[in-house]
DNA sequence: GTTACTAATTGGAATAATTCCAAATCTCAC
DNA sequence: GTGAGATTTGGAATTATTCCAATTAGTAAC
């Protein structure tokens, strides 16, 4: 639940790797990401990050998040209409929004169903990535995580 | 490729069993969605439906689109960040978002694959809908539809 | 360590998509 | 036909995000 130890060097690895520097904005926020992952906004984050780094501004919020997202450290989600949401990569997973809640709930995504999902692409199809999205109910048991 | 003659019936049940009105608005609209299965935005809509409608606002083309989504005659899909679109409702599908040109594909989603998906989901998650969207490059040969 | 170059940050303005709202209109049941 | 409630309309408002120009910070070469 803490942050790793080595989060600060893997992140100046891994934004280096895509031609991007580690800037302390860019730490906080990834380390606000890793600090509660409930798939917060832009804004949520902005509100978190705040406190560290009083003079940071919500585009430098949006900076630091699609450098995050691009050199794979960080993923967004998008559910219908409201705003993206983000949160730390780790292993591939799907995403269940629960509708009562509003919370969303990664799901552990195998790798031979992940594999039979792209089995139904068509010759021609080649695709990089995909997103699964459930919409529905959890359980108050089911809900811990969000 | 046309629109089927009882289009105009099933519409209007599946409106009144929503506890809907068949409006004009909501039938050209409606129809407009089945001429052209290329996933058009709200926007996109009303420009088509204007010159059958000369008189319908962009707010009523919302209106109406959430009409016919609420009464699962219109399926609305979100890729990341961009407008909803809009396809009309027919077998179960996931959507292959081709990135070089920006059109949307429907891809046939076979029965047991859907129930393998949902059978990833733990105890306690009780899933409505999934929704499975693909991004990648599509090869000109498999393009075809749009 | 300066210098010079480029990347990153900032705040505010601008844009895009959608929703809200109040007034006018239409529809259906009676 | 009248009345209640649903629908449409146009414009204003909201939300999320992007853009922009000016400043600041980081890095590499000397």
């Amino acid at each position: 639940m803490t942050p790793t130890p080595q989060a600060t060097d893997s992140i100046s690895r891994r934004l280096a790797d895509s031609g991007l520097r580690a800037t302390p904005q860019r730490e906080v926020v990834y380390n606000i990401l890793l600090q509660k992952r409930d798939h917060p906004t832009a804004d949520e984050v902005f509100a978190r990050v705040k406190p560290e780094l009083p003079g940071i501004s919500l585009a430098t919020v949006y900076n630091c998040l699609e450098a995050l997202v691009q050199c794979n450290l960080v993923r967004s989600v998008n559910f219908e209409r409201g705003p993206t949401r983000f949160c730390p990569n780790l292993h591939p997973h799907a995403h269940f929004h629960d509708v009562s809640t509003g919370k969303t709930h990664d799901i552990d995504l195998p790798a031979d169903l992940l594999k039979n999902v792209h089995g139904i692409l068509p010759d021609g199809y080649d695709a990089s990535s995909v997103e699964i999205i459930f919409r529905g109910k959890a359980s108050t048991t089911a809900a811990h995580s969000n």
